[in-house]
DNA sequence: AACAAAAACTAATAAATGTTAGTTTTGTAA
DNA sequence: TTACAAAACTAACATTTATTAGTTTTTGTT
């Protein structure tokens, strides 16, 4: 009875998976039922698989959407001119900005990416592990061309990548701090620390 | 047939609760069944009920174990006398240091408590609000008096975390960098960044 | 108006879930 | 050795799960 309301731009197959990024940052992958997404989308459970092929090849779907544009952004951001600095600056930024734009599937590539299937897994983390090579490879050149601290660029990697993730626990205080500050703030902090 | 073996100093109950969180990080609190964690328990499941009382009672002893911890220690380093910096880093060090000993636990904790049910939910929601709050005092009074550039707290509060949260990615690399580093490292980035 | 394709529906399946009931085994103390 | 409690077991339960099969409705095109 009731049909997919495909807005602009957007298949149904589009329109499932965004909603499912939705309950899958809500309740977790595992704790998701396909009867709470058909209720979500507004139609059977069973109807759903007229569009996709199985509850594991939507979140298939979200976390390699959102890994490749991590993979291409900084393949942008390594091949720019800028010092180095400036490189790690724009990882960041980025980061903090696809956050703010698809804050749903960004949370559930970073939080339930334990569940894929294989051999879904692997790559992923195959993908994950060179974008965390790429930002330590930026941090190296930034130390040693004395731009940067000779600190441990795996920790310097760690930290940056973990302060950026928590972002997700931001949203609900949105009123509070404004996308701006937020940005810039933590740039300042991690680049250049809080301590006077 | 099989007993539970219960080491030195601990009951039963507590064995279960370790190994729930071992499995319940490995796999995530919805994705663990009962048999599973009865046959690392090495028992039959309904064995299990003779010492605990449910599965959500398992995830409530774990997130409020860890909780208590992290409030009774916040509590000690409010009370000590430090300036503010040097309170902030001893909240890091801490977070390093418990998440080395109990990683299992505080893993959990920090990623599964979604999955508590009220009104342990709010209960647990309300004490990590807490916990942020005291950590936003140490800045904010550390802005007071000069120790630290005037940042906006909040956001200085959700890096900090952050980071110190995705330590929970890094066991597996335990060999290339030892504890010592990443603390020293980690504690240095976020209290006096990177840059030269 | 008729036809074909797309997409909704209902009904049903096998497997897995947490948990209870009832029974047997084990360990300890008298 | 007997007796009692603790803790294991087997069997079973009602739900919930993702998914398939088969059917009807809707939609768009001729």
């Amino acid at each position: 009875m009731a049909k997919i309301q495909t807005g602009k731009n957007s298949s149904k197959k589009e329109v499932i998976i965004k909603k499912a990024a939705s309950l899958f940052k809500a309740k977790s992958y595992s704790a998701s039922s396909m009867r709470e997404l058909a209720d979500v989308v507004g139609v059977e459970a069973p109807s759903l698989y007229n569009h996709i092929g199985s509850k594991s090849e939507l979140l298939q779907e979200i976390c390699f959407k959102i890994g490749s544009q991590f993979t291409e952004q900084i393949e942008n951001i390594r091949n720019s001119d800028r010092n180095m600095v400036a490189k790690i600056e724009a990882v960041i930024r980025f980061h903090i900005e696809i956050m703010a734009e698809n804050f749903d599937e960004v949370y559930v590539a970073n939080h339930e990416w334990k569940h894929l299937e294989e051999p879904y897994l692997t790559d992923f983390l195959t993908i994950r592990r060179s974008y965390e090579k790429s930002l330590m490879g930026f941090i190296e050149e930034g130390i040693e061309k004395k731009e940067i601290k000779p600190v441990n660029a795996y920790v310097a990697v760690l930290t940056i990548l973990s302060a950026v993730r928590g972002l997700e626990f931001w949203q609900r205080n949105k009123k509070n701090v404004s996308l701006q500050v937020l940005e810039n703030d933590m740039v300042n902090q991690l680049l250049n620390g809080i301590v006077k």
